[in-house]
DNA sequence: TCCGTTAGGTGACATTGTCACTGAAGAGCG
DNA sequence: CGCTCTTCAGTGACAATGTCACCTAACGGA
């Protein structure tokens, strides 16, 4: 996996007209209604879509609709004054980016953003549409409702993470996943502090044991799993 | 305020039916329904109590209907398998509770914990209730998302704090709420350290700092804070 | 090839977490 | 009152992580 950071990429998306066909057939909270529910749908939505690298919200940039992932993936962050930052979560194709809503509809600020991680489809739906779904569709309100509940487990396991985990055990367990079964991972130790919420000099100092230890081989920007079951078992003992 | 630790008081809820009165008036969700759906769910909805310390839910004791706050309030805390320990947010009487909401939609696991930290009382909701509730009532609705945002927006604090914050800031932070206005705060470092998911000689070490530079003074179990601006000035240099 | 930019390395030091103790304050009781 | 027991807090040594300042290496154009 590549992780993408583009510092100058703060353009917001274009909200290009691309044609993406039956949308309504990818998300599990909407392909099972009727289909004059999914016509309507249809021609209320707007499809944007963003580059990769561009900012797709962000604290200065929060969006006035609800929006629902159908192609790419987003990078969901959050950063410190200090500069640091730390990856809460991804967004993937078929879910809804639940953040933005939980804003909207709280108007408290605050100051994660989320990354078009690839290149990025999503449809928004204006509020008005959102809550005739979410009134009239089980279905539907069911997909939200179980959006929200995995994104709060997932800040759980952040919290736990970062609060209890050891920083050499969380960074190979991020390895193998950023890996997602491939043995080379295209990223800079900078990136993956990012990932982390740490410091690079941390990372640095961690990949170099790393090495030492036989479990990894990097060169400038790439890093290569050489013994992946011993990484495993240092990921496991969280 | 005193935080409540009670290690052995693991017991599950007495569900007395406590004479209430009207609670569909304590909450922003039901208090403007029409006065035959609030009959209905005065009708359908039991209401539990607990006594101070117990435990309400956690990882072995999963509600199986939904949950909203009459009276009293409710400690929400994370544990490590180390020990540790740390305090998510707290809900307060009129607030529903979405862990358990969450947890009961996403049948996943999680090993967060509620405590009663005063006498409790609570109104637990049938599924369907829920169900039917969300579906009809506009305000309802808009009541259970906004619950979920703020926990969203709790925890990217929490979140925040952990991956960038100083603990001596955090500790500063911690009294000042904790007292609420009071100079007087009962708790013991190990109690603080629970509230920080930090370990108690940290908290024993800073607060023996502030008090040499007169910011509290402390005997057993008890913390009187002495210059309440300059904490306050610490706890803003976040 | 040269140069500017970005990625990564390093050592010193501060903060925080861990461990193994010690001592001190209060609670209950003869 | 004095004794004991339990809980709370203090301490020093060391490990892990974060911060800072600065250096070197690799890459990508011009």
């Amino acid at each position: 996996m590549c992780i993408v950071t583009e510092p100058n990429a703060y353009s917001t998306g274009q909200q290009l007209k691309a044609p993406v066909g039956d949308w309504t057939e990818s998300f599990v909270g909407t392909r099972n209604l009727p289909r004059r529910v999914r016509d309507k749908l249809l021609h209320e939505a707007r499809v944007v879509s963003y580059k990769q690298g561009q900012q797709v919200f962000g604290p200065d940039n929060i969006p006035d609709s609800l929006m629902f992932l159908h192609t790419g993936r987003i990078r969901v962050s959050q950063s410190s004054d200090a500069g640091r930052e730390i990856v809460l979560y991804r967004v993937e194709a078929g879910e809804s980016c639940v953040l933005t809503t939980a804003c909207m509809l709280s108007e408290e600020a605050y100051n994660a953003e989320g990354i078009a991680e690839t290149d990025v489809t999503a449809i928004t739906l204006p509020k008005s549409s959102f809550d005739r779904l979410a009134a009239d569709e089980d279905s539907f309100r069911g997909f939200v409702f179980s959006a929200y509940s995995r994104r709060l487990i997932d800040l759980l396991r952040v919290v736990d993470d970062v609060a209890f985990g050891r920083m050499d055990v969380r960074l190979a367990e991020r390895l193998l996943a950023l890996g997602d079964g491939r043995s080379e991972i295209q990223a800079t130790h900078q990136a993956l502090a990012n990932e982390l919420g740490t410091a690079r000099e941390v990372v640095s100092r961690i990949l170099n044991d790393f090495q030492k230890r036989g479990l990894i081989s990097q060169t400038r920007g790439r890093i290569t799993l050489q013994n992946r079951p011993q990484l495993e078992r240092l990921a496991q003992s969280a």
